[in-house]
DNA sequence: AAGATTTGCAACCGCATGAAA
DNA sequence: GTTTCATGCGGTTGCAAATCT
């Protein structure tokens, strides 16, 4: 006897959601949160399943999330994190305040993997593409590291001690062309941050009352960017500074 | 202008894991 | 110890928008 289905899958509606939908969710969660997702779609008035209620809400509705384009400073932390963690993307989205697993896949994908093949870097092993010899940032006899890239969960702790060392050898050396990560500019301060389990400003903000009406207040870019697509020039410029101002904070 | 192709991203699917019964 | 269930994660797909021919 196998696994039931998280819901009835011929009763529920896929594809995208309309702003009906999203209204009721938000509403739904913001007064009573999300205890237990399968019952959130029943007791929201929603026909759809309780997996894309929580996709939904963890990629897209929740309040404290950015929009727009990852920085050139997320950017590099996301080539960082890949360069030791692999495609864990909901660890490297833990270290990424306001980004989601999904984004930082999606940008990953359609963006710097393109970038860095075409500055001829093996977007999988962070090397040299010409470079046969080398092998991959974090093999190691207590990492597994498969085809595709993948790292084994087992051993965390040792592999993220070896990243710290790789990290720290890699900026060390002075050769360009020795490891693709040194076109990274290095900030020591910065990466101090990443290793933490925690982000406490985030915790903060969940643990913080929202009402309805002040996440209205801060999605208003639902309306502005889902529907109207305007605004990406001075929302990236608020992001940025939002981001520089976050890493202030941190140090 | 129109059709073909490419790109980017939201959403889905299946599997893994851990907790509860 | 086994089964069931809820949730999280990573890979993949589908489709609208953008770009090319």
């Amino acid at each position: 006897m196998g696994r039931q289905p998280c819901c009835d899958k011929l009763k529920v509606k896929k594809g995208p959601w309309t702003a009906e939908e999203d209204k009721k969710l938000v509403a739904f969660i913001l007064s009573n949160g999300h205890c237990c997702w399968r019952a959130v779609p029943k007791l929201a008035g929603l026909l759809r399943c309780g997996k894309s209620c929580r996709l939904r809400w963890t990629n897209y509705l929740r309040p404290d999330l950015k929009r727009g384009l990852l920085t050139d400073a997320e950017e590099k932390l996301v080539i960082d994190l890949h360069a030791s963690l692999g495609n864990r993307w909901s660890k490297i989205a833990s270290k990424l305040p306001g980004r989601t697993d999904n984004e930082i896949k999606n940008h990953w994908n359609t963006h710097i993997k393109k970038k860095l093949l075409k500055m001829g870097i093996d977007p999988v092993t962070h090397k040299l593409l010409n470079d046969q010899t080398s092998s991959t940032v974090a093999a190691s006899p207590n990492s597994t590291v498969t085809d595709d890239g993948k790292f084994s969960k087992k051993h965390e702790s040792v592999d993220q001690e070896n990243a710290i060392n790789q990290i720290s050898k890699e900026a060390e050396s002075t050769n360009p062309q020795q490891n693709c990560s040194n076109f990274i500019n290095r900030d020591d301060q910065v990466l101090g941050f990443l290793w933490d389990d925690e982000m406490p400003f985030t915790d903060k903000l969940w643990s913080s009352p929202l009402s309805i009406e002040a996440w209205e207040r801060s999605s208003e870019w639902l309306l502005d960017y889902q529907d109207f697509g305007i605004g990406d020039l001075e929302l990236e410029r608020v992001e940025n500074a939002g981001f520089a101002d976050e890493q202030i904070k941190l140090n």
